[in-house]
DNA sequence: AACCCAGGCAACCGCCGTGCG
DNA sequence: ACGCACGGCGGTTGCCTGGGT
């Protein structure tokens, strides 16, 4: 039996993000525990999923809510409660975790307000704080609780008024969703996106050789046209990924290489020329979002 | 300048549902 | 029908950062 190395955990590095979102540009977005295998991160492949789901997606907005997006989580949650993932398919662009995040900070908020306000009113009244944790089992905010006016009046909302559709988590199971027409739109997507079908992929690992014609595949969201911007791929001047080939082996090589911003798996290249290359690698601008590649601090 | 504290956020954990053999 | 593997979800934790003292 072989030794497993440990499994990482904590932080991501840049290069594990690269390493993802080029397996992820190959396999589609879904088999998690064969993405992580596959890739040779040394990952679990829920830890891949997540870090995909919230931070590398390509249609991710990040960055501050606007005023109409947290009116929004107001309104749905308290329509829903914690059902996190149902209230972000409502907020294009924006992930369960972010939601949930800015929920806690805004209850936060509310109930040092509330607390402030009764001890100058009544400072003897016990404290009513109306948050209790999110565990617990009525985990349905009033209406009153909130901050806005009545949110059951059926305001306007922007999101059902076509919006652009990002591919935010699905949900298979959505009781509120046409299951066979959430599927069909799967599949256009993936097509859309280039993805090979799982039928695809299986049938290609289980190929004695790895074709190698997909690793140097285009990846579809990553590109100068749909980035809008010349340097949109690790080396910047062209429009090409190359992926590392099919390995678990790939970190370790990849670590040796740290030093001279050059990363090499096996005999393919996959290689950073200079900092530059990252940051218009990934189709948004907000500077947040690059927050974690640190321009080569960590190399 | 150093320290403290609160807010923000990324990531992990555990549970549950689903699909498949 | 059952068990297992996997993906998804909600809750929680812990680190980092910025502002205040």
């Amino acid at each position: 039996m072989v030794v497993q190395e440990e499994i990482r955990k904590g932080p991501w590095t840049e290069q594990e993000d690269l390493q993802l979102v080029c397996f992820v540009g190959l396999f589609g977005d879904r088999r998690w525990d064969f993405i992580a295998k596959v890739s040779g991160l040394n990952r679990t492949g829920k830890s891949c999923r997540l870090r995909w789901v919230n931070y590398l997606h390509p249609g991710l907005k990040r960055g501050k809510m606007t005023p109409q997006e947290e009116r929004l989580v107001l309104e749905l949650h308290a329509k829903w409660g914690n059902r996190w993932s149902r209230i972000a398919r409502k907020l294009p662009g924006r992930t369960d975790n972010e939601i949930k995040n800015y929920w806690r900070t805004h209850m936060r908020k509310t109930a040092q307000e509330k607390k402030r306000a009764n001890n100058i009113s009544s400072p003897s009244s016990s404290s009513s704080n109306s948050i209790k944790s999110s565990s617990s089992s009525s985990n349905i905010t009033t209406v009153e609780s909130l901050p806005f006016p009545d949110s059951t009046t059926g305001v306007e909302s922007f999101y059902d008024t076509g919006g652009h559709v990002v591919s935010a988590p699905k949900e298979k199971k959505s009781p509120d969703n046409d299951q066979d027409d959430q599927k069909a739109l799967e599949k256009e997507e993936e097509k859309e996106k280039g993805y090979y079908s799982m039928d695809d992929i299986w049938k290609e690992i289980s190929l004695p050789e790895v074709n190698n014609d997909i690793i140097n595949m285009k990846l579809p969201f990553y590109d100068a046209e749909n980035c809008g911007n010349d340097n949109n791929n690790f080396n910047g001047n062209n429009n090409l990924i190359s992926c590392p080939p099919l390995t678990t082996s790939c970190s370790s090589v990849w670590d040796d290489h740290h030093h001279d911003h050059k990363y090499y798996c096996s005999d393919s290249l996959w290689k950073m020329d200079d900092e530059a290359g990252y940051k218009p690698f990934f189709p948004t601008t907000n500077d947040q979002f690059f927050s974690c590649f640190g321009y080569g601090e960590n190399l």
